[in-house]
DNA sequence: TATGAATGAGGTTTCATTCAT
DNA sequence: GATGAATGAAACCTCATTCAT
């Protein structure tokens, strides 16, 4: 008899006011970017008025914290997890890291890598910080695995450098992708474009192979 | 025939207050993004009132288009004109192109890849366009030399999608380097990294050695 | 038959949850004025939510009656003892008036005579009258005692205009001193300044003596 | 033909929109005090929309500074005009001081000294600052005149304190009158009560005649 | 009695745009 | 070409109050 028992397949269970704020906010920002989330629609969505809303966060900048917050949920935790893992090789947990990436990219319309965009040049000093420490934390979890691939003999690029260059197919997916969507390449980037990828810049391995 | 063309004699530089409204978009943008290109602080910074704007603009939007084409100048035609070019082999050539884009990219604080970002979710339908058309040259104009380049004997990549790997360290750089300035990393980039880069993504060069 | 008296077993003070409430709304008017007396903040400050106040009043007019209740019994109540008391004479009644508003004035960072002025614009017209009344009661008891003071001979000031002239002195102090707090002033007026004022107004011991 | 032109008599001639807002303001504050002052309700008298407020003032706050502008006009400017002039003895100048203070109270429902009330509590500090300045101003033209004046032979009261006490009167005016006004009363302050009430408190000249 | 969520009206402010001059 | 005032919609936020539990 709770209002959460009468749930439709949208309610999913036990998703508190506050969660279901941030899913909402996430969905507008899927369609609408971070600009485009009006605190009047954010209310429509979760189907009550404005004030509402700030009995549950007491600023928009909040909420935005909040969608920061799950996006490195969705992306930067399962990393972690990946790079923390004890059965992989640092190889193959970089080549799952980035496909772990590009996939959550794709789903996400590139949602997270946008948002880094939109907040550089955010008003709201946090959310900036926030999004510089997830570009900067992901950064040094590959920072660190390439370091751990080493055998780049002749110590051409630094680990750091390498990671951006590694940080750059996920980046190019989420700039171009969303302006031209391409399916038949869509469908073989996580598969194949990724591997390939990986073996062309850590070519070390080959050779000692 | 050109807009340029039908100056007036009050205009007797070539339409110099609609260039400098742009120019001083451009500042703007630079500094606080697309969306913090108000119309009032643009009349302020040109130096006139707000309603003269319209005089030389019919709306924001065209402002915005102008500034996507002032972008697309100071991006996309150095690389037609280097991907025109007669003297380089097509790999020189790539790696001319990325010298230039991320050279660019550091100068104007990564503004012009960021607006991509911003425009992916304008309201604005021709800004939209017109950004997807500026990546999409990009693209095929990476792509044409790639296949130039050929030589990737087993035909792992295609064209298209080793033009996105190539996109990869601008993108990565543009989304990275705003949030994280790093001037140790920023001068080793254009005239080490890239090459680098270019050697590993297409290391056909290295098999005819 | 008192509001107090129909406690129930749960309060088994005098009403303590209604007696806190007006402590704390009296707090919060003594840091922030009448205006900053915020339902939220007030329930914040007792303790419990918004809507346990409604249990106790039924609207913020009646909370902000009870504060002028509250007032009254620490300016009024006292004055009125002084004045009916059988030992002093007129004038020394007089003094101990002026002196008791005095110090609660500055006890109480004048809180009493500014919210009568706030009270002077306030919609709620029973509040207005409230505040109305307790100024018309101090007056009237000033005039009184001024009359039985007498000897003005020559009749020059009515009893009511020398009232005025007598709460003058608080009046100052409630104007000036929250803006301009000065302690050296301030350690002088209560046994000093006020003693000296009411000889200069009622000067006929002097002639007296 | 200008919109200027044709003025209605509720139109003082060249009162641009600047200070039309003000006249405005003041209006409504004398009615519903500085709390009741809604750029709605600003607006709705002026006769345009909430935006062309701010077309003039950039703030609500500023508004307020132009309306603590307005009243130091009214009050503070004649009152340093009287205590410059050089015909008058300082006795003669704090008696014409007094008389226009309580006039000015009068005609103003007391609105200057209730403001200052309402400031104490403001949560704009420069509001705050500027009329603690008026206070502060007022007393101290008070100090010096009463200095003058000089004669207290036995050199009881301070100068400090004894401006404080000439204030007492109007203060008492303005807190008193909007509550309970009297005609009567009124009628006789001006011209009666204010030079009993400085003879009574600067014997001195009395003396010396 | 009390909670916690919600409402609805209203607050200040911003911004692209228009228009008479 | 340009100004300066104005508009109107929409933004974020606050607050007294209500109500089911």
């Amino acid at each position: 008899m709770t209002k959460a028992t009468n749930t439709t397949r949208s309610e999913p269970q036990w998703s508190s006011r506050k969660e279901e704020i941030v899913d909402r906010a996430f969905e507008i920002a899927l369609e609408s970017g971070f600009a485009g989330l009006r605190m009047r629609l954010l209310a429509e969505r979760v189907g009550v008025t404005e004030g509402a809303l700030y009995r549950h966060f007491s600023n928009k900048e909040a909420i935005l914290l909040a969608l920061a917050a799950r996006i490195e949920g969705r992306l930067l935790v399962p990393i972690r997890k990946i790079a923390s893992g004890a059965e992989d090789s640092p190889r193959e947990k970089l080549e799952k890291i980035l496909r772990h990436h590009v996939r959550t990219l794709i789903e996400t319309r590139s949602l997270p890598l946008l948002l880094v965009g939109e907040a550089s040049f955010s008003e709201h000093e946090e959310l900036r910080l926030r999004m510089g420490g997830i570009i900067s934390s992901y950064q040094s979890i590959l920072s660190t695995l390439v370091g751990q691939v080493g055998g780049q003999g002749e110590g051409e690029l630094e680990p750091r450098e390498m990671a951006l260059l590694l940080m750059g197919l996920p980046a190019a997916v989420a700039l171009s992708h969303p302006l031209l969507p391409d399916e038949k390449l869509e469908s073989r980037l996580v598969d194949y474009v990724v591997p390939e990828y990986v073996r062309l810049l850590l070519p070390g391995e080959r050779r000692s192979v």
